[in-house]
RNA sequence: AGUCCCGUAGCUCAGCUGGUUAGAGCGCUACACUGAUAAUGUAGAGGUCCCCAGUUCAAGUCUGGGCGGGACUACCA
């Protein structure tokens, strides 16, 4: 407690960071800010787990701002808000850095370096950086409770994935299946897009391209494409991998695709053929004018190249109709070689008719499992279903593969040749990129049987692996699914209901995502994860699917019974004991996991299926999993379920926001967060991203070391709205300390200053609001919008906004109007209702500005705070953080004084500036300013406010000049948003006549409130909200003119102003001199000041009023001074000589 | 390729449901002020509101189509 408010010596932000952060930690105000709010409404907020093995950037200060701010704002609303900090510790990443610290590779594992040693490892490397992560946390000043994280790989935390899982296979969401995915052939492993999009992992290659000929089958069916036909017809289609041609079962065309029947050639051959490919490609394949070509004409392997349309299909006509197997090596097992529909197929490239090899192509497989085509499947020689490459990127060489079926569906013969080659020479070692590929060898092939129409080389984007660095390939690999299809028109529906911040992510990229989604693909071949809880017997005809520890310790025991395990590795685990401690027992990673058989309910062997969960199941699954649900806190479940806020960046709409949403959809029918706010990008000032690799990622710690978190935190707030991306500019920090923190400090400091000196310590009784000056019910009014304003803008999650108005109000009216203006009611004299409602006023607008800034700067705002309420003792809480966010009074706010005074900041600056035209100093008095005025209110307004304008612009009159003396030069302005809907077209017309109107027209329209103008034929009575009418101009004054507001300024000088204007530059040396001399503020000086001819005058009459302004004990005009001791001063080119001490 | 965001002064950004003179800060230039003073104020210069078309009496604002930057997802003939 002190009878002072502290005054500073310097301003130093970073400096204040570091003294509060510390009496939060000694204080434990965070939790005092939860336990205090005990038994309130909680308001719930998710932590998106950050992964510890990366080091924090700038970035994470962006989100964490955001996440920290409106938990603060809501804790100061009164809500119980609990966040629990967490980590996300699974996944590639982590792998990759243990990889290279270690310097292994994936090869290694299971040979140079055991499974359970490598995921030691990872266990070790994932929490490298938490102590980074915990001091940026404080420096920052993030709150979230980092006493009791959730971490991903806690057995606690695995145990609630299994409970969820298990959960889902029993509603049957859980289903294993193959899909394609992108593999490596040359790392003998499939890749994740996380690793896809790897920075250079797509490339521009040019590989050899064909379109072929698929011969069409003659039927009832194909009937309509042989009408006039007497050799064969063909489909053709494009294909940039021609490798798979081998591997095609079907063609699609788009349903309302137009195709054509052309006659033609074909030009390898020259042979005559007839082929049907989409209308609109006709040009990509003929040149326009070969149409009049005379087939007569034709030569092979010439450049021209005649054809001629026949006739004209729809895609969906053509569905349905076989072709003969291009390449006929190896039989499919089912239906196959017919044309479907795919509505994937456009007219952009190819012949608008595709090619479908269902093992090597996404959509291939989709479209083919939707008709019912049979994929090109070998049987290899240990039984597996293969496609026709393996995993080392070649076909299958015979010998590999099973021998009935070779004998049954592969013709050798023609296969023989081809068998063992790879499809990309980057696979075979024996190979350059100069030999021909096999793309090349099939081409020619083809080109030989009359089965390529046209083989050219294309440059395309292809991805590649990034380890190997050769190209992937789309292969069919059994995965685990989670069948989120069948949940997505609910979570469609539950998506609507969420508040997205910006509402286009929600409905555009997170709505369009859901309308196309596809099952969940869960599975991983990795270690360091969250093994999948799912055993099967080798014929895969029983599966168990675990849901908890207990369930795993009951079938172990069964598979010891059944002698299948010799001991339970998880002895001595307690079931139902939840501390870390009975959990550290055990581990359910693998290999640990992968060592346990169980047994079938038929008694046969079950073993674990190796793969690991997706990363994003981890951390989708956390409002559960961070409870220990259901093992745990099931009480305390409805409370913290679902979030109220959550907040990450973009780049998490379709990782972390869309885990969230569909694992509680699928669990419990409900969303996981009621709002969310997706932040854009932190960029460098040039707008590039940043990153170490470049050197322009900037530093978060030396960043907040240098500025502080609050400037920092501040400028990333208000300079762009949070989704959109933030171009980071070190000077913008630096701008924001001067602008708004610099200006609140020194409006504080102001205030300090002479509230000490005054003693004001609050204890007065409040002087009543309608005994306040203009001024003082100005700020007021103002504040109280500003509040309202900015509770509104915190509730809508736009901080932004709130930043922005708290910055406006700070920086414009509280401080260059309020205290610029009210400066002098501060000084000397004694306390009197004006001077204390000065004090009052300004204490009430620094506290709430505190209080309203505090979520977005809890630093400085705390600081503020704590030295008002030190001395006032007004707030009964320690911390702003604790105390309660304000509430506006409606009956403070008053448009009609916020309007007016902006009247009169309008004429003020009207003013000076003539002042400045006419080189007339502001501390020369003038004798008055005419305002014309046209209206009562005007004149009431201006009359209300005509004190603080005198003072401000330093005239002592202000004259009303009314209509009638006819001194006022009018304008006339058509009001556009009234005339608009009533006359529409005629507008310009009626603008034109108004803008024409003389002075005498205008003086009519106003005595008659109407106006008849004639627009061509039409008479139009113009009423006066129909336009507007303003000053103009004062002929033979001065005039300024601005906003409709005019002004004008006389000029003439009086002995008396004159003088006035002397003893005003007298009292401005004076102070200067006071200030050079180090002295008080409140100390007595004697001045002696020499006599000189033209100001003795001025002097003696003012002696009284320079005396009191420069607290002069004695003023005397002496007629000699001494230099030495005296001060030379120059007013308007005299110089005087001044002594000044101090008494 | 699809989806979303962004494009306004040299830079960073405002501009609400369309209304006729498009704003602010920084920077630049000049001036002023000086008991808030390593502050502050005022003014000036600086604009093809990315382009094109449309709707409308009226478009920075609405619609369509482009272009440029970014993000995400995908990679398919």
């Amino acid at each position: 407690m002190s009878n002072k408010f502290p005054e500073y010596k310097q301003f130093n932000l970073s400096q204040i960071n570091k003294d509060i952060q510390k009496w939060w930690e000694e204080d434990d105000t965070f939790h005092k800010s939860m336990s205090t709010r005990e038994g309130k409404p909680t308001f719930v907020f998710y932590e998106g787990p950050p992964s510890a093995n990366g080091q924090p950037g700038i970035h994470h200060v962006m989100a964490r701002t955001i996440k920290d701010t409106f938990c603060r704002y809501k804790t100061m609303q009164g809500f119980l808000v609990k966040r629990k900090a967490g980590w996300d510790t699974h996944g590639l990443p982590v792998e990759l850095g243990v990889e290279k610290l270690l310097g292994i590779t994936k090869e290694d594992i299971g040979k140079n370096i055991t499974v359970a040693e490598y995921n030691a490892a990872c266990r070790k490397e994932v929490m490298k950086y938490t102590d980074q992560w915990e001091e940026l946390t404080r420096q920052m000043g993030y709150w979230v409770n980092m006493d009791d994280p959730y971490i991903t790989y806690d057995n606690r935390y695995i145990e609630t994935l299994w409970h969820l899982l298990s959960k889902l296979y029993k509603k049957g969401m859980l289903y294993k299946g193959y899909t394609i995915q992108p593999f490596s052939p040359a790392a003998g492993t499939g890749l994740s897009s996380h690793e896809l999009n790897q920075p250079g992992c797509y490339r521009d290659v040019k590989d050899t391209t064909a379109t072929v000929q698929f011969k069409v089958v003659r039927n009832e069916q194909s009937e309509q494409l042989f009408e006039g036909e007497e050799g064969d017809v063909h489909f053709v289609a494009w294909t940039t991998t021609p490798w798979t041609l081998p591997s095609n079962t079907a063609l699609a065309v788009g349903p309302k695709v137009t195709y054509v029947k052309v006659r033609t050639f074909n030009p390898y051959t020259g042979t005559p053929s007839t082929v049907v490919l989409a209308k609109d490609l006709v040009k990509a394949y003929f040149k326009a004018e070969h149409a009049e070509v005379d087939f007569s004409e034709y030569e092979v392997g010439g450049k021209v190249l005649p054809y001629e349309v026949i006739s004209e299909f729809k895609g969906a006509d053509l569905a349905g109709i076989s072709y003969e197997q291009l390449i006929p090596w190896v039989k499919p097992d089912g239906d196959a070689f017919r044309v479907i529909t795919g509505d994937f197929v456009t007219t952009e490239d190819g012949t608008g008719i595709v090619h479908i090899a269902p093992t090597f192509g996404a959509d291939d497989d989709r479209v083919a499992k939707q008709s019912g085509i049979a994929p090109l499947i070998m049987i290899d020689n240990e039984g597996k279903r293969q496609p026709m490459v393996d995993r080392t990127g070649k076909f299958f060489a015979i010998e590999d593969l099973d021998a009935d079926f070779v004998a049954s569906n592969v013709n050798v013969e023609a296969y023989k040749e081809y068998a063992g080659m790879y499809v990309k020479n980057a696979y075979d070692n024996n190979l350059t990129e100069k030999d021909p590929t096999l793309d090349v060898h099939i081409s020619v092939m083809l080109k030989k049987e009359n089965k390529a129409f046209k083989v050219e080389k294309h440059t395309h984007n292809y991805p590649h692996c990034w380890r190997t660095d050769k190209p992937i390939l789309y292969y069919p690999l059994d995965s685990w699914f989670i069948r989120t299809t069948a949940v997505r028109d609910r979570m469609i529906e539950l998506n609507k209901t969420i508040n997205w911040k910006p509402g286009s992510t929600g409905t555009g990229r997170f709505g369009n995502w859901l309308e196309n989604l596809v099952d969940w693909n869960l599975s991983r071949s990795r270690y360091w994860g969250t093994p999948l809880p799912i055993w099967r017997t080798e014929d895969g005809t029983e599966e168990k699917c675990i849901g908890s520890t207990e369930e795993l310790v009951g079938e172990i025991a069964k598979a010891m019974e059944a002698g299948y395990m010799d001991n339970n590795p998880y002895e001595g685990f307690e079931v139902g004991v939840n501390t870390k401690d009975n959990y550290d027992k055990i581990d359910l990673h693998r290999p640990y996991v992968d060592d346990i058989v169980l047994v079938s309910s038929k008694g046969e062997k079950m073993f674990r299926e190796p793969d690991l969960i997706d990363v994003w199941f981890d951390s989708g699954a956390m409002p559960y999993a961070q409870q220990h649900y259901p093992f745990e806190n099931t009480d305390v479940m409805k409370d913290v379920f679902p979030a109220d806020f959550i907040a990450e960046g973009v780049d998490q709409t379709r990782g972390w926001f869309f885990t969230l949403h569909a694992i509680a959809t699928m669990i419990d029918d409900s969303v996981s967060f009621k709002t969310v706010i997706s932040n854009g990008l932190v960029l460098d000032k040039k707008g590039n991203k940043m990153s170490k690799r470049l050197g322009n990622a900037v530093d978060p710690f030396e960043t907040i070391d240098k500025y502080g978190s609050d400037p920092l935190r501040w400028y990333m707030t208000t300079n762009a709205q949070p989704w959109d991306n933030l171009k980071f500019d070190i000077n913008g920090i630096d701008e924001v300390r001067r602008k708004f923190f610099g200006t609140l400090y020194n409006t504080y400091s102001f205030f300090a200053l002479y509230a000490n000196i005054d003693g004001f310590n609050y204890s007065e009784e409040e002087v009543a609001f309608e005994e306040r000056p203009e001024l003082d019910r100005w700020i007021l009014s103002l504040l109280n919008s500003l509040i309202k304003e900015v509770g509104e803008s915190y509730e809508n999650y736009d901080a932004t906004r709130a930043g922005r108005a708290i910055s406006e109000f700070v920086g414009e009216n509280l401080s260059n109007w309020f205290v610029r203006l009210s400066r002098k009611r501060y000084w000397g004299g004694e306390m009197n209702t004006d001077k204390l409602s000065a004090y009052q006023t300004l204490y009430t607008c620094l506290l709430n500005v505190a209080k309203l800034a505090a979520p977005i700067a809890p630093f400085y705002m705390d600081q503020l705070f704590n030295d008002l309420n030190a001395v006032t003792n007004k707030e009964t809480k320690q911390s702003v953080h604790l105390a309660t966010f304000p509430s506006y009074d409606e009956a403070l706010i008053n448009k009609d004084l916020e309007e007016r005074m902006n009247i009169a900041q309008r004429v003020s600056s009207m003013v000076l500036g003539l002042r400045r035209k006419e080189k007339l100093k502001v501390r020369q008095p003038l004798s008055k300013i005419m305002v014309p005025v046209l209206n009562e209110q005007f004149q009431t307004q201006m009359e209300a406010v005509e004190e603080i304008i005198k003072a401000e612009i330093n005239v002592k009159e202000v004259e009303y000049l009314t209509d009638s003396a006819g001194v006022i030069k009018k304008k006339i302005k058509p009001n556009f948003k009234t005339l608009g809907p009533k006359y529409g077209k005629l507008m310009k017309q009626i603008a034109g006549a108004v803008n024409g109107m003389s002075q005498e027209d205008i003086a009519a329209f106003e005595k008659a409130e109407t106006f008849n103008i004639t627009v061509g034929d039409e008479n139009i009575a113009l009423a006066m909200d129909d336009v507007e009418i303003m000053s103009e101009d004062i002929p033979g004054w001065l005039v300024a003119n601005e906003g409709g507001v005019t002004v004008a300024l006389d000029v003439t000088l009086t002995e008396e102003l004159r003088n006035e204007g002397v003893a005003r530059e007298f009292i401005n040396r004076i102070q200067n001199i006071r200030k050079d001399s180090d002295f008080e503020v409140t100390d007595k000086v004697n001045i002696l000041i020499a006599k000189t001819e033209e100001f003795d005058a001025a002097l003696a009459e003012h002696a009284d009023y320079i005396s009191n302004q420069t607290l002069a004990a004695s003023l005397e005009v002496v007629a000699k001074l001494d230099e030495a001791s005296a001060h030379k001063i120059d007013i308007d080119g005299t110089e005087v000589l001044i002594a000044v001490n101090k008494q």
